[in-house]
DNA sequence: TATTGTTATACTCTATAACTATA
DNA sequence: TATAGTTATAGAGTATAACAATA
């Protein structure tokens, strides 16, 4: 469930448009568009157009992309069933399937929990780990949009983001 | 259940910080981080859970993430078929049945080209039209983490985001 | 009784290959 | 022959509902 969502539907209520002139809310810029609108839609185009580039990325691996997004998240230690399908926001029972074929190919085991044992906990094998090395790696590499900034913008850039991720 | 345990534990290790080798790729800073590399590590970690978020949104407007994408692409004008599968990199044969179930739903239309009748060209319907407003005001909504930058951030950023943009 | 994971079922997205109707 | 779109088929991700084992 998405608890973002709800407190934004227009049910009779004032359009964006109106809210954005009102002079209430956020700050206004001279030509009458809202700031955080702006930046937010320059940075939806710049992402979007990598992040539709993600399942080829996981390809390269053989992973599909929730497989890759599984890898990623399993490094930071085991984990039960039910908190990935939460991390995935989807039903647990997609995770069965999605396991059973990870755990063909050896990337990752099964391993029941032995304080409560309707828990099965998940590892990375071996082989499972040292493949999430080269996916973080090759995640890690920044798209051109970003490796061709200029050093000042990539300064800004980074403690922009260290001080959105502190709030 | 004192230390019974430590190897099934959910969550209880470090981060696992990506390791980057000095002397490879541009500049590297005081710390042997590449700049460009951190600056794109934590933009994506800020945008990765929203981005994670798309297909509940597209949910809000009933339709599945691809058709939101479609949606939105064909706001743009008339699309051909073909066309349509190079935005989306699939390929073409998924895109019939992905249009049957749009043109099922009103949200869009085939109509025959005149210049080469192999080709169909696609365009949205009054009600696609309709949904595809306020499906681009949702989308425009800047989610907390921008929502909350101080002025000073957002104008950088947007500043920064519309020179990557011209590059 | 409630929770964890599984199974069964159905729908969507995706790829490959074979087909049609045009060009 | 080549191209645009379709159909057939298969595999993966997703949701809901019913179920067994365990708490």
């Amino acid at each position: 469930m998405s608890g973002t969502s709800e407190g934004q539907m227009e049910r009779g209520g004032k359009p964006a448009e109106v809210r954005r002139r009102s002079g209430v809310g956020p700050s206004v810029d001279a030509l009458g568009q809202d700031l955080a609108h702006e930046a937010w839609a320059l940075l939806f185009e710049v992402m979007h157009a990598h992040m539709r580039n993600f399942p080829a990325l996981a390809a390269e691996f053989e992973l599909s992309p929730v497989q890759a997004h599984v890898v990623r998240q399993l490094g930071e230690g085991p984990l039960a069933m039910s908190t990935l399908a939460t991390y995935l926001s989807c039903d647990a029972s997609n995770v069965t399937g999605l396991v059973d074929r990870m755990e063909v190919r050896g990337l990752v085991e099964r391993r029941s929990s032995e304080h409560d044992r309707r828990v099965k906990m998940l590892v990375l094998t071996e082989a499972g780990a040292a493949l999430r090395e080269r996916l973080l790696e090759r995640l890690a590499e920044p798209p051109a949009v970003i490796a061709n900034m200029p050093e000042g913008d990539l300064k800004s850039l980074r403690d922009i983001m260290r001080r959105a991720r502190e709030r």
